[in-house]
RNA sequence: GCGCCCGUAGCUCAGUUGGAUAGAGCGUUGGCCUCCGGAGCCAAAGGCCCCGCGUUCGAAUCGCGGCGGGCGCGCCA
């Protein structure tokens, strides 16, 4: 949306420059356009200039004010400027900006998404924790990752599926069935001895008493009764997690069971395939996968000599069945500790004849909880990891998911439960929510005066002429490029940050200038860009899975 | 030993994919409510962008070498 203006305005001098002989036709013309930091340097700066001169073998200030001069019969812009080596600086003109906000006030906020994605269709899978136990922060903020990013391609002209990766197959089931097992024989008032490679968390107690009072029968033999709590006991935590997702505001469109793989015949398909290719080679007894031949990276073992298979086979069968549901890019999220597992399944998609870009990761680093400034410990050995749902219960949801994206996902993030608690400006949502709250507010006011705020799509928005104002129509519309920019870069975090910083410019107008007031014309305009800047902070804070609260 | 991530204000972190005089919040100091929500606003102080070399018109950003922190390196799952 703003974007495309000014770069329509550059693409057009540059063209006229061809015809005219100005500029040769075989230029490489990779410049950028971007919204300088400085203020006083326009709306708008490029460094075309420098991009051409190497070419032209011309100074860049000499390339810059040809381009200058052609630029002054543009009918949108303005204060057009060489500045520093050579940058051209310009702006839009007031009247521009004025019917853009009208623009996009009539529209509706859905002209503001970019189509980035062109309808790919994108599957992300996320939090595929084994249903051992309860999931814990750290997963939270993957679930709260892989939901936003899903909004944010959707809003961007991806169509999008979330998928959790369910590992039924292996060996934690069975660990968490023989956990069950020796709780529901200690309840029973046995003498067992709980080894320690058994998960410790109180929630095996908890549930093996669950057992017990609810009478639920369980087989006679130890092996049976190990293989019936394997599956009850998964089942049981899977309910748990999925509840928890659900209360957290997370909603997968599929559940794929490691198994499934098996009973459709895919994972024999993909070793086949990687044998007659001869990706896959046979040495000491097992079946090896040629990673070295895409990857820096050690070759890997399919088929372990005791002819089981091991878990990166069933991974690269799950990822030829994403592809074969015609899925155009896939997105992994994962733990940042199983970055080392990243080049053997890029590897991977690699052999089946992908392109490596269709497989994107996205690692979460941890997380670590902060009370009164002092770190939380947890740790999953002794079963005393801070889970998702105590920190919900205790922040919120709002609070919690918000505070979930204020970092880069690859970046350690320090939670403070102390500062997700408190309501004030210090804590960045209530900041934003408040802004909402507050122009719902002004609107509430101005209807009780009588202002039929509905019907704003004739206000005159020239009368818009504060450098607040024409300040805020900029950020409005800048949401576009937000939204671009982190569906293109996979960081999500960026909305936060944005929406932190276009409510700062609220807050700020607001202290300073009044909207309802005796003169009807002005009144209107300012509540138009009301309208315009709620659509906006309201879909932001949707995307991120936050509340847009009328009051607070 | 090898690989990946990180190192920016006292603290927690951004930095528009290589742009101009490096930003925000918290904390510190000092101001603003006869007026639409003070859960807000304004201002000041605070910097060797870990160090060095290189690439070029231009580097916090890219490359190489160090230093410091985290994580990962199995025919484990």
């Amino acid at each position: 949306m703003l974007r495309p203006i000014a770069a329509k305005i550059i693409s057009k001098v540059v063209e006229d420059a061809r015809k005219s002989g100005s500029l040769p036709d075989d230029i490489r013309l990779n410049y950028i356009i971007e919204t300088p930091r400085e203020e006083g340097f326009g709306d708008y700066s490029t460094n075309i200039a420098f991009i051409l001169a190497p070419q032209l073998r011309k100074r860049p200030l000499d390339i810059a004010a040809m381009l200058v001069e052609r630029m002054k019969g543009s009918e949108y812009c303005e204060s057009i400027t060489v500045a520093g080596a050579g940058f051209i600086n310009f702006s839009l003109k007031d009247s521009l900006w004025q019917q853009l906000l009208k623009d996009t006030a009539s529209m509706g906020i859905k002209s503001l998404y970019p189509n980035t994605g062109g309808g790919k269709k994108v599957l992300i899978e996320f939090v595929s924790a084994n249903p051992t136990g309860p999931l814990h922060i750290g997963h939270g903020r993957g679930a709260a990752v892989g939901d936003v990013l899903s909004n944010l391609l959707e809003r961007t002209g991806h169509a999008v599926a979330k998928e959790y990766y369910i590992n039924d197959a292996g060996r934690q089931i069975k660990t968490l069935g023989r956990s069950t097992f020796l709780r529901l024989k200690e309840l029973r008032g046995e003498a067992v001895e709980y080894p320690p490679d058994l998960y410790q968390g109180d929630y095996v107690r908890d549930l093996a008493g669950r057992i017990i009072d609810e009478g639920i029968p369980v087989p006679p033999g130890d092996e049976e009764a190990i293989s019936f709590l394997a599956g009850y006991a998964s089942s049981f935590i899977m309910d748990g997690i999925k509840n928890d997702l659900g209360e957290f505001g997370v909603n997968f469109d599929n559940f794929f069971l490691e198994s499934s793989l098996y009973a459709s015949g895919i994972v024999e398909e993909t070793l086949q395939i990687l044998k007659d290719r001869e990706i896959a080679y046979e040495k000491d007894g097992a079946l090896w996968f040629r990673t070295g031949l895409y990857e820096k990276d050690e070759d890997r073992v399919l088929i372990k000599s005791d002819g089981e298979n091991t878990y990166f086979t069933s991974d690269i069968a799950y990822h030829l069945d994403k592809f074969k549901r015609s899925f155009d890019v896939l997105v992994d999220i994962w733990g940042s500790d199983h970055h080392g597992y990243i080049p053997r399944l890029s590897a991977s998609v690699q052999a089946l004849g992908r392109n490596k870009e269709d497989l994107r990761f996205l690692l979460i680093q941890f997380v670590t909880l902060i009370k009164d400034g002092k770190p939380v410990g947890m740790s999953t050995r002794s079963g005393e990891f801070t889970t998702l749902r105590e920190v919900m219960d205790e922040v919120g949801r709002d609070a919690c998911r918000f505070f979930f994206l204020m970092r880069k996902s690859d970046a350690h993030l320090e939670f403070d439960l102390d500062l997700a608690k408190k309501t004030s400006n210090e804590n960045p949502v209530y900041y934003v929510q408040y802004a909402h709250a507050r122009i719902e507010s002004i609107f509430r006011n101005a209807r009780e005066a009588g202002v039929d705020t509905n019907n704003l799509s004739d206000a005159d928005c020239t009368l818009l002429t504060l450098k607040e104002e024409l300040d805020l129509i900029r950020w409005i519309t800048r949401y576009h490029s937000v939204l671009d920019g982190s569906a293109r870069s996979l960081e999500p975090h960026r909305v936060t940050f944005y929406l932190i910083e276009i409510v700062g410019r609220f807050h700020s107008y607001y202290n300073k200038t009044r909207v309802l007031g005796n003169d009807m014309g002005l009144t209107r305009a300012r509540l138009l860009l009301l309208s315009a800047l709620r659509d906006v902070i309201r879909d932001g804070l949707d995307l991120v899975g936050v509340s847009a609260p009328e009051k607070m």
